[in-house]
RNA sequence: GGGCCCUUCGUCUAUCGGUUAGGACACCAGAUUUUCAUUCUGGGAAGAGGAGUUCGACUCUCCUAGGGCCUACCA
């Protein structure tokens, strides 16, 4: 084993938003060094100048610092070190471990179509040939082992072995100069000290061919892990029909960091029995060797369940403020009154949530003002009987200290006097008191209202016509 | 077509040759109850199929089936 520190690293390409599985192997990465002390680092694979966005490039960054995945040092761009990607080619050129290939592109298209009806590798006739015009359009090619094989020792899915024959020239440096990708992979994570390298399970293929290139540079090659990719509940690939596939879609639909967090450290790899585990548990438990093999299933109501359980353990603050934005975002405006006080009412309320989205509902009996129109159901059940009996409710209410056993009790005493159930009042001012719709138990709701609020809503209905 | 990978309850997973195959989410039932929810208790639920190795296979090997990835002058 190397006794060199652990370097990892996180290397997406900027073509689009961050995926929950790409998301899934920073964290890994980063979760890998901090298991090993070793450090973590954030590389933007940007060699295709056509396809990569600088709003990509936000939206990665953006997506990484939400979900607490932070590199410890400064990004490095691919693109910028195209110079000595080239620098590097030529080091191979000249040592004999590379060629120029002047295959047209209809050429390589013939060639193709030919070798895959023969189920082989394409290879390149210009791999032996000296060209008459050597500044003739071309491309670099890596001269890769015609015999033997390569040996993978991943350190997720344990040994893998390939045909070199099975493994084509690759292309180093396109007609136009540019590195290509699996060049640049090699260069750069050699170049970053690079010791550990996880990455999506649709790299394996690429991994043998760097591996070559490894050798033929003279470079150690660092070990690999590749984890499986992230699939849909039914098991095909992600895609927008799940629901959603970017990190920010996520926070949108009111999930917490940490949950997401602890939910994707959980997908895929295990610690006994522990599903639900600090930052600190998890980088302390967090191995490479033990993530598991086969891709796994998002599972909605997992998750849910998850952030419900840190929803109940996050700072009432921090979630007025999350709730604020949903609200805010939703067109809806927080009365002077209700913002003061909107921390408390979360206190009160995050009971049942899943999301913070879930926490704006429950809000929504608390956001309805004076006069409350109330639904047909309790405006049935306010019969003569009910209504005198609510009158005299009334003035208990106003005479209880609002805290919550007060107020049970005080329910509770109310039904004994009666001589009725609770079932007799309690739907009746529930419905009053939230103007129907889905509300919290009596004790809660009255105390979200505040006593004076509850007893002018309660002095409304009762004014009412019959 | 070829190469490579994967396969334990519906889902995420534990097991690292000997277990009544464990846990969690979900589900079902019951309890509590002022709706829904919450909470509590209980329950059903799995080794893809077939060979082989072994005293003994979920665990090791092979085959089959199914799924996935790659097969670019994309990453």
């Amino acid at each position: 084993m190397s006794p060199r520190p652990v370097v990892t690293r996180f290397a997406p390409s900027p073509t689009g938003f961050l995926h929950i599985g790409g998301a899934r192997t920073a964290l890994f990465n980063q979760l890998y060094a901090r298991h090993t002390g070793g450090r973590f680092l954030l590389r933007v694979e940007d060699t295709d100048r056509e396809r990569s966005t600088e709003a990509a490039v936000a939206a990665i960054f953006e997506g990484l610092s939400w979900l607490g995945v932070t590199p410890d040092a400064e990004p490095v761009f691919q693109h910028a070190r195209a110079d000595r990607h080239r620098e590097a080619v030529m080091e191979l050129l000249a040592a004999g471990r590379a060629y120029r290939c002047y295959l047209t592109v209809a050429e390589l298209e013939t060639m193709r179509e030919a070798a895959r009806a023969e189920g082989r590798a394409i290879r390149s006739p210009w791999r032996d040939r000296t060209p008459n015009e050597p500044d003739a359009p071309h491309v670099i090619r890596f001269k890769g082992p015609l015999e033997g094989e390569t040996v993978l020792n991943d350190l997720v899915k344990g040994e893998i072995r390939f045909r070199n024959i099975e493994l084509d020239d690759l292309v180093l440096l396109r007609s136009d100069g540019a590195p290509t990708y699996n060049l640049a992979v090699v260069v750069d994570d050699h170049d970053m000290g690079v010791t550990h390298i996880i990455r999506g399970d649709d790299h394996v293929n690429n991994a043998a061919r760097q591996t070559l290139i490894y050798q033929a540079f003279g470079w150690e090659v660092p070990a690999m892990g590749h984890i499986p990719l992230i699939h849909g509940p039914d098991g095909a690939k992600l895609s927008k029909r799940h629901g959603a596939q970017a990190v920010g879609e996520f926070a949108d639909m009111g999930y917490l960091p940490e949950a997401m967090r602890n939910y994707l450290t959980r997908l895929g790899w295990g610690h006994g029995d522990d599903e639900i585990f600090t930052d600190a548990q998890a980088s302390a438990w967090f191995d490479v060797t033990d993530v598991v093999k086969s891709p796994a299933r998002l599972d909605w109501q997992k998750l849910g369940f998850i952030n419900a359980h840190y929803l109940k353990e996050a700072d009432n603050d921090r979630l007025a403020a999350l709730v604020t934005r949903v609200l805010t975002a939703r067109g809806e405006t927080v009365p002077a009154e209700v913002v003061g006080r909107l921390s408390a009412l979360i206190g009160l309320l995050k009971e049942g949530a899943k999301t913070t989205l879930d926490i704006a509902d429950s809000l929504a009996f608390v956001l309805k003002t004076r006069p409350l129109a109330l639904d047909e159901r309790t405006q049935g059940l306010l019969t003569p009987e009910t209504r005198q009996r609510l009158a005299r409710l009334q003035d208990q209410i106003a005479a209880t200290p609002f805290e919550r056993e007060a107020l049970e009790a005080m329910i509770r005493a109310f039904a004994g006097t009666e001589g009725v159930g609770i079932g007799k009042f309690g739907p009746a001012l529930r419905g009053i008191l939230s103007g129907g719709g889905v509300a919290p138990d009596l004790a809660t709701l009255l105390l979200s209202l505040g006593r004076e609020e509850s007893l002018a809503r309660l002095n409304d209905a009762l004014l009412r016509e019959a």
